[in-house]
DNA sequence: CCTAAAAAAGATATCGTTGTCATTGTAGCA
DNA sequence: TGCTACAATGACAACGATATCTTTTTTAGG
């Protein structure tokens, strides 16, 4: 590591033959600057190769141009996910992303918030559920002084940021694929309950059995969690019963993966024996033997969506965007779904 | 979001009755503050709620309390338990972590990087493979006014901050357990080219099959860049050939998989046809059927030490933690290795 | 009880920008 | 030419902390 004197903006100044807010307003691409002066600024700019100090810009202007995003112990996917479309939005602005991760259980989460948000200095923050479905804190950051753009929103929010999927739409939509198969006998791996998407996409299910009038084996309802071992268990369950269902509408892929695992080591055949469907389109969803038909929602796109209003919020000068948006999830065919024999 | 007043530190000393230097030796944990002092301004932050402004602290102090963590594409996971360690080493500190995306060919790297030190204000950056092994880059921070620690780092390297894994003597390891089983025929699936983690892992392979004197088959060096498809391709050649390998090294788990996936839509059984073993212990490892041999490399803990020596050299004051450290890995059995039927 | 040294607390300069307001320069027009 | 707008530029304060240096208070030792 060297160690060097910092450029300033009053030795771009110098360099320049000009004052310094000249120089301020060149870097902040202000008009009222002549072409021939942001030149010769420009020049020397780069001469020096000067970059202006982030503190300092902050403390006097009140602009951080950091942008938070909380997670609660999400799949790994979805939050990688999640941050590549963060960054997407970021690049090519000023904003950075700044991490941190927080139990949506945790008694003092708006404490933790409240010091990550004043430790960082953000200026904006992206929750992610089920965070963004948490009251305590939602009721908390709406007196900060911050501007906070949620992902998967609940129901009824008084926020105005937002980006959200269509969970009871999609699972209604895939349910309706299972039944248009010949399946009648459908079980269902219900997600965490604490999620408000685990509860959305058992409506979904439940109300394109109804319409199909296809009656609910509650005895095909299984408890899950979204992990892997959660479905492993449900498929224990399910194997033992003596009349099942010929398909399984699983609320996320790993679910979905510890069926099948279970299965094959109980010599089943998947998906001959028991049709499987996901939800996430996860990287495993296309890894698998067979590859999981699944739901996918544009997470990154959804996630992107939720920086750039903040950012179009903070900046008025930016390119507008929409303050709230909804997005289409789309069904993946693959292989775990056949029709039934 | 509510639009309220800072309270600054001139708040806090006016309604404790000291000075504001006083108010900043309490924030700052300095000790020369009597007890007493100390209590009054402490109850005058918190019935103020003052929270000290992250901006013009950096700006005196020239500390921004932010580390970067660049990376290129990643195994999810990985990025995943990176991340993960990176919080873990952030948490009950003021530190927190800043990411970007960057293509590590991409020409402009260094003026990527180098923006983005300076646009977050970063203190500290980690590079995360194959970043940490790009010559371009490394002499450029080194130029910089910033501490760089890396997650494995190329062999000789003239950084001290960095956490290492040990592919070679792994690779070697797990070969070692394949012959053991009884397997003589071996072939190999080799991972990216550029990343020096690829040859690494092969050259653990040769050593031990040189040690128990087997010879390589050339025909079982099956190329690979660590995606799923090559894996799949991989395959693809193997089943080909008249004389195949009983066991295959893969040089993670995603070609693993695909491996397997071929395998499966071909009729051959896993592992009874072919033993397999993965690298990494990704999730998919454990999710998939059958799952994974593989080898974990601790990666959590390697991202919380680059950091950690990263702050602990930022802060003096901090505990002191190595500046280099070798993390050994560990042997995952499971199902897709068996012995040589 | 006095003094020297150390501990505690304070006054003020300073970090590098942007905001506010004042000043200068220039074009257009009667 | 002289005047008005308005564009271009500049001088200086301000942001909210920490650093440096000074002053005051406390402690210890004789």
């Amino acid at each position: 590591m060297a160690n060097m004197k910092n450029i300033t903006i009053t030795d771009v100044a110098k360099d320049a033959g000009v004052s310094i807010k000249t120089v301020s307003r060149v870097i902040n691409q202000e008009k009222e600057v002549a072409a021939i002066t942001r030149e010769k600024v420009l020049k020397s700019i780069k001469k020096l190769d000067f970059k202006p100090n982030k503190d300092a810009r902050g403390l006097r202007s009140k602009k951080s141009f950091l942008i938070g995003i909380v997670y609660d112990n999400p799949n790994k996917y979805y939050l990688s996910d999640i941050q590549s479309g963060a960054l997407k939005a970021c690049a090519d602005t000023n904003y950075n992303i700044v991490l941190q991760e927080c139990k949506y259980k945790s008694k003092d989460i708006n404490h933790v918030i409240g010091k990550f948000i004043s430790n960082a200095g953000l200026n904006g923050i992206v929750l992610t559920p089920p965070l963004s479905d948490n009251a305590k804190l939602l009721d908390y950051l709406e007196k900060q002084n911050i501007f906070v753009s949620l992902i998967a929103p609940p129901t009824l929010s008084k926020f105005e940021l937002w980006a959200s999927g269509n969970d009871e739409e999609a699972a209604m939509v895939m349910t309706n694929k299972i039944i248009a198969l010949g399946h009648k006998k459908i079980g269902f791996v219900y997600g965490h309950k604490d999620h408000s998407a685990s509860h959305q996409r058992y409506y979904g299910f439940h109300k394109a059995l109804m319409e199909a009038d296809i009656a609910i084996n509650q005895n095909w309802i299984f408890k899950g969690d979204f992990s892997f071992d959660s479905g492993y268990k449900a498929a224990q369950s399910l194997f033992k019963l003596k009349s099942k269902p010929s398909a399984l509408f699983c609320s996320n892929d790993s679910m979905a993966a510890g069926v099948i695992k279970y299965a094959y080591q109980n010599n089943k055949s998947i998906p001959k024996d028991l049709s499987i469907t996901g939800f996430d389109d996860s990287m495993i969803a296309e890894e698998i033997w067979p590859s999981l038909t699944t739901v996918r929602q544009p997470v990154e796109a959804m996630a992107k969506h939720a920086i750039e209003c903040i950012i179009s919020k903070i900046d008025p000068m930016s390119h507008k965007v929409p303050f709230s948006k909804v997005f289409p999830a789309e069904i993946i065919m693959r292989e775990s779904l056949i029709k039934k024999t």
